[in-house]
DNA sequence: TAAGGGGGTATTGTATACAATTATACACCA
DNA sequence: TGGTGTATAATTGTATACAATACCCCCTTA
C-alpha cells in the first residue's frame, strides 16, 4: 500500500515562502512581520514559525526583534554555489550511473524530453521548470541523502538568475543539448563519461548565468 | 557596543538535541516523543518543534505520527560526506587564506596551539573539541556563507566516528601536523598551499575513519 | 479460523493566549 | 542644543489548549 503522506501547513508554507523569496518576491533587506504572514496565508503564527525555522537555517530570512528579515541570495553566493556545484555535482551524476534504476531512467527521459519539446515551443517557464527537475531527479537517483542534501539547497538558490538563462534561446538550446549528453553516459551507465559531461554542463552555466562568457 | 543577542529556547534545544543526536546517544531507529523531551528538558513543546524541524531538514530525525524516528548518521553517510569534504574543503581553506584578517589569524593559532597541547596531554575529548574548531574556524573566516552552510552540517555528522580517531595517539599527533601545515600556509596567505594541504589532510582524515588505511 | 471493521488511545498538528524583549519616540535635564 | 533616560507600542518568544490523525487491539462475522 502506498503511504499517503499528508502535507502539514507548516510544509506548505515553508514551500511557500521559500519559492517567494527564491523568485525574488522580496527584496533583499524587506522586512516582514508573522502576522502580516498570517493574513496573507490565512494560518496562524505555530506552523509559520516552524517554517521561519527552516528558511532561516537555509539563511535566505533571518529572525530579529523588528521582524523578518529578508536576505535571499546575493551575487557573491552565486558565485560560490557555482564554485561548490563544478566541485561536486560531477560526483552526483557519477553516483547515480552507477545505480540508477530502469523505472527512473524512464522518468530522467521523460523530463529531458520534455525540456527539448519547450525549447523549440520556446516556453522559457516550462523549459526552466524541466532544466531544473532534470537535475534534481540525478540527485534523487544518485542514492545519496547526503548529496541530495548538500546540493539540493545549492541548486534552489540559482531559481531566480536562471530565468534569465533559458530565455536566451542559444542558451536553452545548448543547455539541452548538454543534459542529452549527459542523459546518454546516465543511460549507458558511464560513471566516468556522465561526471565529466555534467562538471562541463555546470562549467558553462556558470559562466553563462555568472556573465563571464568570453566573446 | 558589542550586540550580546540573548539565544532563544528553540536554538537552545535545538543544540542540545543535535549534539546528542550527533554523538550517538539515540540509536537509529529509536523514536522519542514530544512529550518525553518536554519533561527531559522543562521546556513547552512550542520551541521543541521549531527545533525539530531544523533537525528534520538535516535528516537526522524524522517527524512521523508514532514519534520522533531517530536517523543518525550511517557509515553510508560518512563515505559520501568524506567523498564531499575531500571535493570541497580545499576551496574554503583557499579562500581562507586569501582574506583572513590578522584578529581571525591568532584566533586560529589559539586554537592549533591548544590542539597541540592536549595532544602531548593526551587529552581526547579536548583534542577533539579543537580539532573540529579548527575546521570550522577556517569555514567561517572564508568569508562565504554558502560555502559555511555547505560543509557545516557535513563536519558536524562526523562528530560521533572522530571521536575513535583522536583516542589514537599516532594519528592525533599527525593530524596536529596536518594542521599546523595548513594554519602556516593560511597564514602565509598562500592559497594553493592551504588548499594542497586541506585537501591532503581530509584524505588521511577519511583513510582513517573508514578504516581504509592501506597497511 | 481468518479477514475486515470499529472504537479507543497515543501521538503529532494547529490555534490562541500570554510573557518578554527590543526599538522608538518623547520628554526632561545639563 | 545635545544627550540621556523612560515609557510605550510593536514585535518576537513561549506556553497551553484544542483538533485531527494514524495506529493498534479487539470484536464481529463469514
Amino acid at each position: 500500500m502506498l503511504e499517503h503522506k499528508t502535507i502539514s501547513l507548516a510544509e506548505q508554507v515553508f514551500d511557500r515562502l521559500e519559492n517567494e523569496i527564491l523568485t525574488g518576491k522580496y527584496q533583499r533587506g524587506e522586512i516582514l512581520t508573522e502576522m502580516k504572514m498570517v493574513s496573507d496565508l490565512g494560518v496562524s503564527r505555530t506552523p509559520i514559525r516552524e517554517a521561519l525555522r527552516r528558511l532561516e537555517q537555509e539563511h535566505i530570512i533571518e529572525m530579529t526583534p523588528k521582524g523578518i528579515l529578508i536576505l535571499g541570495v546575493t551575487e557573491q553566493d552565486l558565485e560560490d554555489i557555482f564554485a561548490i556545484r563544478i566541485r561536486i555535482e560531477g560526483f552526483s551524476s557519477y553516483n547515480c550511473a552507477k545505480r540508477i534504476t530502469d523505472e527512473e531512467l524512464a522518468e530522467l527521459r521523460e523530463t529531458l524530453e520534455l525540456q527539448e519539446f519547450y525549447v523549440t515551443k520556446q516556453d522559457p517557464d516550462r523549459i526552466k521548470t524541466m532544466d531544473s527537475k532534470f537535475h534534481q531527479l540525478i540527485y534523487r537517483f544518485c542514492g545519496s541523502s547526503v548529496i541530495y542534501d548538500t546540493l539540493m539547497p545549492l541548486h534552489k538558490k540559482v531559481q531566480k538568475y536562471r530565468k534569465a538563462s533559458v530565455e536566451n534561446n542559444t542558451r536553452a538550446q545548448q543547455s539541452a543539448r548538454e543534459h542529452r549528453a549527459i542523459y546518454e553516459a546516465i543511460a549507458a551507465h558511464d560513471a566516468e563519461l556522465a561526471e565529466k559531461y555534467t562538471v562541463e554542463h555546470i562549467i558553462n552555466a556558470s559562466n553563462h548565468i555568472l556573465k563571464k562568457e568570453v566573446h
